[in-house]
DNA sequence: CGAGGTGTTGAGATTTGTCAACCTACGTGG
DNA sequence: CCACGTAGGTTGACAAATCTCAACACCTCG
């Protein structure tokens, strides 16, 4: 149930599902949507969460083509988004954890473009477009974090580009785990030590790598001394070891 | 001083940048930002762009770590975008040309995380973002231009991470002319007749190829007829063949 | 006319992919 | 509770794509 890694405290409860759906008792308030709004607004964003959606692992969340209603934040679990090309070959895009946005692609041609997929079983807080777009004109504060998630996206997406276009294999790797595990640590979670919630092949879609190709990567690095691997259970033992492999920055 | 392409009908004479500087004079009009709005609030956008910008080829319109004040139009010219990682490899990030938007980057950390560089004489519009804040949450025509070019942006990076995680070279320079002669073509330029702007590098470095490579492709696409290439003259013979190459779409 | 940046081409090295065998873990059902 | 089937993971040998390095051609601009 929890986003990934073994020992450390989760971000909420498990009973917290029992409370009424609102940010404000959300524990991803300040990694989410309504981070930097006043608590005076709070409460109109309460309004525009209405609802909750659960999710198996593996089930779409929306596909390629579905009409674009509504963005998702994660509550809990963990998504894959892809898209794929006509003769069938597929580009994993991202993997999104509790407090990411999905869905952002299809506000430009109100159909989503990408198919995201629950790694785990999920769930999500649906945020119709509609409200959300009314609502970012009355709370600027609302607005500008809006804006500052679509941005960070762009970021990010630039940052998969130097993955992808300049990178060799190990450092794709190596910069994957630091990124994965930068983003569990700001969520609470263990910075060494993590579950993987996704295939080698997965990984190896999102890399630009073929699965035996990423397999390699981690035994080299476990023979190393770098990783403890077994399974999708991974151990970072030396994380500077891995930094100096992407050359520092850009994870 | 044309975006690319020799026979073609300029979008704007070259006299127009003697008019007032405003959107509603300008050909860009149903590309740009103010794609949408209603003539009644042209006039509020116009404020908005109060100010122009002239860059000589190789001038840098900003680059990382500038502070984030203003998002840019393209308004003649050509741009490239690219971030560079620690170690000094740098990937262009894309090509701008007239209408698209450079900067939105910048929006998330309040710094810009890439370079923008002309790579000819250009011309923008400076839209200062407090305004364009303000404006967007006024306007609901312009607020819903502003996100979908947003999104837009996103999902274009999913195309070039497609690009890059998962074609070979061939099919990468294959969908790269693609996408230009598309572009060109919105713009009321030839579809099949172009003069490229950036160097056999600079398409390597933005298809995560070295400029061997893409010169062979563009060698081997001349021999099998696809192509006429002499020097950054290109034109295409077969279209067909690059759309076969790509496997449809996705471009 | 020459210099420097850009583009082309070839030969050989390197990285990654492909294919195949085999191993491991896990879940299901007997 | 165990056996088995299956999906996922590892490893090896070889093939293919791309990169590297080097030589040279071309073009533009001063």
């Amino acid at each position: 149930m929890e986003p990934a890694s073994p020992p450390p405290p989760p971000p909420e409860p498990a009973t917290a599902s029992a409370l009424r759906v609102a940010c404000t008792n959300c524990s991803l308030r300040e990694l989410c949507l309504p981070m930097g709004v006043s608590t005076a607004d709070m409460a109109r964003i309460d309004e525009l969460v209405a609802q909750r959606r659960t999710l198996r692992r593996g089930d779409l969340l929306f596909r390629i083509g579905d009409p674009f209603e509504a963005v998702y934040a994660v509550r809990t679990g963990f998504f894959k988004t892809r898209i794929s090309s006509p003769d069938g070959r597929d580009q994993v895009t991202g993997f999104q954890m509790a407090g990411e946005l999905l869905g952002l692609d299809g506000i430009s041609t109100e159909q989503h473009t990408c198919d995201a997929v629950a790694l785990e079983d999920s769930q999500v807080c649906v945020i119709p477009y509609g409200q959300l777009e009314t609502l970012t004109r009355e709370v600027g504060d609302l607005q500008r974090q809006f804006h500052r998630i679509l941005s960070r996206e762009i970021v990010r997406d630039q940052g998969v580009m130097l993955l992808l276009g300049s990178m060799r294999a190990e450092e794709r790797v190596a910069a994957f785990l630091l990124n994965l595990t930068r983003r569990l640590e700001e969520r609470g979670f263990s910075a060494t030590s993590l579950v993987l919630r996704m295939t080698r092949e997965e990984i190896g879609t999102y890399l630009g790598l073929k699965l035996e190709t990423v397999s390699r990567c981690f035994s080299r690095f476990h023979d190393e001394g770098i990783l403890q691997v077994r399974q999708r259970q991974i151990r970072i033992v030396d994380p500077e070891a891995l930094r100096r492999l992407v050359g520092a920055a850009c994870v």
